[in-house]
DNA sequence: TATAACTTCTGTAGTCGCTACAGGATCAAG
DNA sequence: CTTGATCCTGTAGCGACTACAGAAGTTATA
């Protein structure tokens, strides 16, 4: 059994954020040692490296919690698991394209931008477009 | 003059957001009428637009706060508009690259994914790696 | 053994950029 | 005179943490 630091480190989970978990009710609360401190199991640090690859996949602490009770659930429900990947796949992309157009327009904003400029061509069109 | 709905309607500004932005000091609070309504010149919805502008260009509020302070003094210092659009930029692109790291890894995930399966590859690898 | 340094505890507030109320006042049209 | 639109202030919620404050307990060193 590890107290919250190890836990912490182990799953990569910030201390504070796995307390946040606990009070979101992400993951269940944990056994506590006789002088009050959270003991975590070897299970318990799994989970939490789950979920902290969840996240890292971008996917929503709501989506990860779905993933954690597939995950934990007695029939892994493999299609929910697709459909919820990629709907998220989905977004990103959508994302991306977002982050694509903005690039484009940045780009080309600032390409008459310099120093040497007595009125700035970015700000001109900014206000007047 | 044009009241807040007014204004928003010709800024694309939502009224709740106008009003935010006069809180946090954004924006100069308007002349009110003797009803104690708010009232916006041209000039003003002007202001808006160009907020609205840097927003979709997805600047930070802060920073479209230093372009429109940048666009509004007295000589436009072109240097400091390009320094703070190319950091976004990079921004931007340093997002791109990110959400392309997580696409690729989820559509790894996903590939053996399907409905058949009784127990779900992307879950194990969640659970293993 | 005393003390310092670390860890953990609870509870609360801050981040960002809005957005959504609640509860009231005022205004314009019929 | 009523209906409905618009406006006002003030507050709380979103997502996912993060950062304290202030107290209590634990571990390492002198």
């Amino acid at each position: 059994m590890f107290a919250i630091g190890e836990a912490s480190r182990q799953s990569g989970v910030g201390i504070e954020t796995i307390r946040y978990y606990e009070r979101e009710g992400i993951v269940p609360k944990p056994e506590r040692a006789p002088n009050n401190r959270r003991m975590y199991s070897a299970h318990d640090v799994g989970r939490l490296r789950f979920l902290k690859k969840c996240r890292d996949l971008g996917f929503p602490l709501a989506d990860t919690k779905t993933l954690l009770s597939l995950s934990e659930g007695d029939g892994e429900d493999c299609r929910s698991v697709k459909e919820l990947a990629e709907l998220h796949i989905f977004n990103v992309r959508e994302k991306i394209n977002e982050l694509k157009r903005l690039e484009a327009a940045l780009s080309e904003l600032t390409a008459n931008c310099d120093s040497g400029n007595v009125s700035c061509p970015m700000l001109s069109r900014l206000r007047t477009d």
